[in-house]
Order: structure tokens, then C-alpha cells, then sequence
DNA sequence: GACCAGGCACATC
DNA sequence: GATGTGCATGGT
């Protein structure tokens, strides 16, 4: 689904809120599609991309991922979805203004892979309490869940959502406040390991 | 008015 | 390889 792929770019560091009033801007242009955007300028892209901020960098990654696509799948994300899960995940990479979480988000998301996608928030829950350390690695902590929960498309997705949820919950000043609505997964999150 | 949000590339040491 | 910095708007 392309449009969470344009999601998954513009909510680079951003909040979801500023990143749907972009996705708004473009499908009231009607150019949320791969020949609808690759047809704008750069330029005028940015302007319809502004309230997600970093509108200019994003604009320049919005376009080298249309072109990704265009350049091997003839603009068909279905196409792309048909790779195999490994090499597309390394092709995405090598897009400019892709990274692992913005590549996971678009496998999970975009084409429905069973890829666990780690986010501000995952490392924030879960180094608070100690199951990973602050500095952990984004792959190993990939790793740590990929390793230990069925590779369910629907399961991560459910997931990841509840990582959001909660990790929107918590505070983010003081990670030992005590009043972080967190008690209930801690043990979820235990049997994981 | 300060601070933060579901990253990433690039420069520098 | 680790660490720092620029990118920018909108909500609290």
C-alpha cells in the first residue's frame, strides 16, 4: 500500500499527527501514487509535505523511493511486494533516505512481511526495564524479538501497535518516575525473552 | 517560549 | 567505529 510507505518516510522523527496532514495535502492533489508523485517537482512536493517538517529532505526521499520503485517494479508496489522478503529489505536500504526502521515499517506496513519493526519506542520500553541495554543495537533487537515470536505479518503489525501505544503513555523525562503505565507489560515482555 | 516527536546522512575524530 | 549535527513543522 503506498501510502504507508509515504508514511513511513514523512514520520521519520516526526509525530503521526504533523505526518497526516501531509498525507492529506497529497491525496487532496491526487498525487498519493507512484505516477502521480513521480509526475511533481521536487519542489512543489515539499510545499505539499510541509507540516511533517524536514519537508525538503523528505521531499528528496519521497522522490528516490519513487524512482526505486519505478526503476524495478514499473511503479507497481504489488511487484515489489513479490520479492523476496532478504533481498528487497537490502535494496531498500541502499535508497537514499531509507533506513532499517523506515525499510521494516514499509515491509511490514507497505507489503505485509512478517518483519518486526523497532522504533523510538520499543527501545524506550524496553531498556527501561532492563531487557535490553540503552544502547542496544537496532539489529539486535530486531533479532531479539524476531528470534522469539512466530514470524506473524498480523502479530508484529498488532504488536508494534501496542509498543506505540504504550510508549506514547509513557514519560519521558524521568525513566524511573514510577507512574509509567508499564507494569502490565512487563511481564509480557519477560516471556518474550 | 522551550521542548519534543515512530530517522537518516554526513562530517569529524 | 563512535559521536555530533543539520534538517523544520506543529502540539503541549
Amino acid at each position: 500500500m503506498f501510502e504507508m510507505m509515504v508514511g513511513a518516510i514523512l514520520t521519520q522523527n516526526t509525530s503521526w499527527r504533523n505526518v497526516e496532514k501531509a498525507i492529506d495535502s497529497l491525496k487532496r492533489g491526487g498525487v498519493l501514487t507512484p505516477g502521480g508523485m513521480r509526475q511533481l517537482k521536487t519542489s512543489a512536493l515539499a510545499s505539499m509535505i510541509r507540516p511533517s517538517g524536514y519537508y525538503r529532505i523528505k521531499a528528496d526521499r519521497l522522490m528516490a523511493f519513487v524512482d526505486f520503485l519505478w526503476e524495478n517494479y514499473e511503479g507497481k508496489v504489488k511487484k515489489m511486494g513479490k520479492e523476496p522478503v532478504n533481498e528487497l529489505r537490502e535494496r531498500l536500504l541502499k535508497v537514499k533516505g531509507i533506513g532499517p526502521e523506515t525499510a521494516d515499517s514499509i515491509l511490514l506496513y507497505g507489503v505485509r512481511k512478517p518483519v518486526f519493526v523497532v522504533d523510538a519506542y520499543t527501545k524506550r520500553i524496553f531498556s527501561r526495564h532492563g531487557i535490553i541495554s540503552e544502547k542496544a543495537s537496532y539489529d539486535h533487537i530486531q533479532r531479539l524479538f524476531s528470534d522469539h515470536l512466530p514470524h506473524d505479518e498480523k502479530l508484529f503489525n498488532e504488536y508494534h501497535a501496542l509498543i506505540v501505544q504504550v510508549g506514547k503513555a509513557l514519560c519521558k523525562k524521568t525513566p524511573k518516575c514510577g507512574i509509567c503505565p508499564l507494569k502490565g507489560i512487563e511481564q509480557s515482555a519477560k516471556r518474550i525473552v
